[in-house]
DNA sequence: TTCGTTGCAAAAGGTTTGCATACCA
DNA sequence: TGGTATGCAAACCTTTTGCAACGAA
C-alpha cells in the first residue's frame, strides 16, 4: 500500500485530497474495515468527504488490486489493504474483528492444481475463515471485559 | 435431499402447500439459484407463493443444513440443496452458472490444522470456486451457440 | 383451538447512479 | 480549457419485519 504507486491506464487516477484521505484512513485501519466505517472515521477526523466518493474510491483500489475485500455475514463489504506481496488470506474473530493473515500456500497449489483436474479454467477463489481468537475466548486469555 | 426429513426442534416444522414448492423447485433446479429466481419459477409453475415465504422458507433450510449457500459477486444470496452427505464446495462457472461439486478433503484438513497453529477456535471457513468450464471455453469443446 | 405460517406492504441496509458543480492536470 | 472527480439526492436491489388473516395439527 504505502510503496505501490496508484497509476493506472483505463481510468486515468487524478491525485485528489480525497482520495489521499481514504487510503490514510484505509492504512490507519490494520483489520477490514466498510466504507461505511470508513467514511465515519474520516468524517469524525474532521475530514470533508461524501459516502458516494468513499465507495467509488473502494471500487478503483478493488480493480487495481489494492485492497482485499472480504464480505460479512450480512453481505456488507469489507476492505482492507493488501500487502505489497500480493494475494492475501485472512482469519477474522467473530468476536472482536481482529483479522490476522494465514499462509495458505497449500491451499493456493490446491486451487491450481484445480485447472488440471476439472476442465475449468481461469479459476478464481475466494477464501474466508472466522473464528473466535485467543483472547476472546471465554477461557483462554483475559476475555473482554 | 431427498431422503433428510425436515424435522427441527426450535420453531416447529410445519408442512405446508408453500414449503412443499420451495423444495420441489429447489431439487428442480440442479444448480444454484437465488431467492427471486426460485420464486419467478414457482410463479411461473402456477404456484402461489409470496417472496416473502420462499426467503423464510430458504432461511430456515439453511439453518437446518439443508442447503448449501453461495454469494454472487453482487452480493445476491444463491442456494442449492446440498446432498446427503453434508458439506460440500463447488466449482461455478462464470459463463453458464453450472457448478459441479471438487473434492476440497485436503481444504478441509488444512482448516481443521489451523485450529492447532493460529490459536483460533471454531473456526468455520468459506470457499467460493469460480471458472469457466471446459463446454463454456472459446477454444474448448463447442462454445455455446 | 392453538400457534406456527403466510402474504402484503413497508422498512431497512448497503451500494449505485443522475446530474450539476468543482477542480486537477 | 477539458475531462475527471465530487457530492447530494434519489434510485436500486435484495432481504427483513409488522401485522392481520389463515390453516395445519
Amino acid at each position: 500500500m504505502e510503496d505501490a504507486p496508484i497509476k493506472e491506464h483505463r481510468p486515468s487516477w487524478r491525485a485528489t485530497r480525497q482520495r489521499a484521505a481514504v487510503l490514510r484512513a484505509l492504512r490507519e485501519a490494520a483489520n477490514f474495515v466498510s466504507a461505511t466505517h470508513l467514511h465515519a472515521a474520516l468524517t469524525a477526523d474532521g475530514a470533508s468527504i461524501g459516502l458516494t466518493t468513499v465507495y467509488r474510491t473502494l471500487r478503483v483500489l478493488e480493480r487495481t488490486g489494492h485492497v482485499d475485500v472480504m464480505r460479512e455475514r450480512t453481505g456488507e463489504r469489507l476492505y482492507r489493504p493488501r500487502p505489497a506481496d500480493g494475494h492475501r488470506h485472512y482469519l477474522v474473530c467473530r468476536r472482536c474483528g481482529d483479522s490476522s493473515p494465514v499462509d495458505a500456500e497449500s491451499v493456493e497449489r490446491w486451487v491450481e492444481d484445480l485447472t488440471a483436474s476439472t476442465g475449468f479454467s481461469a479459476i478464481e477463489h475466494a477464501l474466508e475463515l472466522t473464528g473466535i481468537c485467543g483472547p476472546c475466548l471465554p477461557g483462554g486469555k483475559p476475555p473482554p471485559v
